[in-house]
DNA sequence: GTGGTCTAGACCACT
DNA sequence: GTGGTCTAGACCACG
């Protein structure tokens, strides 16, 4: 897993790596029920404070993508923990409507957005 | 204009209020040319700080959507002045693609995002 | 809102002080609405570190006890956003059930623990 | 004895094992004066570690329920040997503080605290 | 060796 | 002045 992440983004970094991750799970370059670099590990190979790897971790945990053993590890979870509820949908179409505005205004057409939509789908090819 | 904004978020108040701002002049219900509220009668009917709309206008103005007139008020340009660069489309479609990959985590599949989108712009029909 | 902590207690710094705040708001000590003191003031008044408080208030939210306004404080919510739902008295029962075990086998029986639950309660007697 | 151990918990396996085990001598289950299974035994059907079960017995001793005897196996103590201390008592009751004040947040009355109390006793209608 | 907790101190974002 | 983020480093609990 290739993880490079801004330093100087307005997004914080436990976000950033946060979304790399779940981007990692899109893609099936992390599987299901796979370990995830230690703490320490990710944390030193970013160059980054075990602390925000910690943070990140627990957040992801959160949301259902991973489980957290204590003295073991953290894995991934099953594709069924973390399916979409109608409350995670509500807030991607909230998402997704911010974004459709500001590039209405920056007179994008829907055409163009959904093409950005199915190319970003074809870029999470993986056969997860 | 009706803004109602989340004081509890984890979106700042002042990214809540541009991106409603937005949605305005997407739905063409803010005209350009047209003049926003002053920043003092937006924050009190809003009942929120004379700062936090200060800044959402600055980066407005930043981005190219408005013009600053000190003294004067704030104005909507015209829709040529916050046309997409390239570099705006390549924003844009990263953030699309660290929605798809969470969505698609979430096993909503691409026709289910693309749906999303054009209900974003159904709804966003106004005539600008 | 008078708290002490055990520095020396197998149980978190952060899980004490969340268990003492939750106490304070059963009693009706602090009232629904209030605000409680700053991450800074607290952890002073507490002599611990900042971050300690700062999780103890995070935790409190998830949980639904308060509501944090970035930048203006920490609010105990209504008592609706944290009335127990079926999982919450699950996991309350199951607490109950594990101490009701242990007192069992230590020859004290029902009589005596309901007296305790009892007691418990005449002591949060507050209007709240 | 059937024990399941949740291996995702905020609760230390060890401490969930010494749960269960005193769950077992308050039912009835096991009885005063027998052997519980061996380390390595317990360990291996229930694939946890094996200095987890030994943490367990280890602290089950320092409790009252139960005698190790080196290279000879750990057995359960007599009643007597475990009857509550004042400062058992103690303990007990400032559990059910907790537990009393979270509950009357969450709008659960005192009877519903006594009816769980109530519940609990009758799961362990062994005879022991 | 894993994650959890706590401390200390800096700087930033937000109101 | 509020909470949020990040760093650094120590020690503990757990397996």
């Amino acid at each position: 897993m290739i993880i490079k992440l801004l330093l100087d983004s307005d997004i914080p970094l436990y976000q950033q790596l946060k979304d790399k991750i779940v981007y990692a799970i899109a893609t099936g370059e992390v599987k299901q029920g796979e370990q995830l670099p230690s703490v320490r590990q990710l944390s030193s190979s970013l160059s980054i404070n075990l602390h925000t790897v910690n943070k990140a971790y627990t957040q992801l945990s959160v949301e259902g993508f991973v489980t957290i053993l204590k003295g073991r590890g953290v894995l991934v979870n099953t594709k069924d923990m973390y399916a979409a509820s109608d409350n995670d949908r509500k807030k991607i179409f909230e998402q997704i409507q911010t974004i459709c505005a500001e590039a209405k205004c920056r007179s994008l057409d829907a055409d163009e957005i959904i093409n950005m939509c199915n190319k970003a789908y074809t870029t999470l090819k993986g056969d997860n």
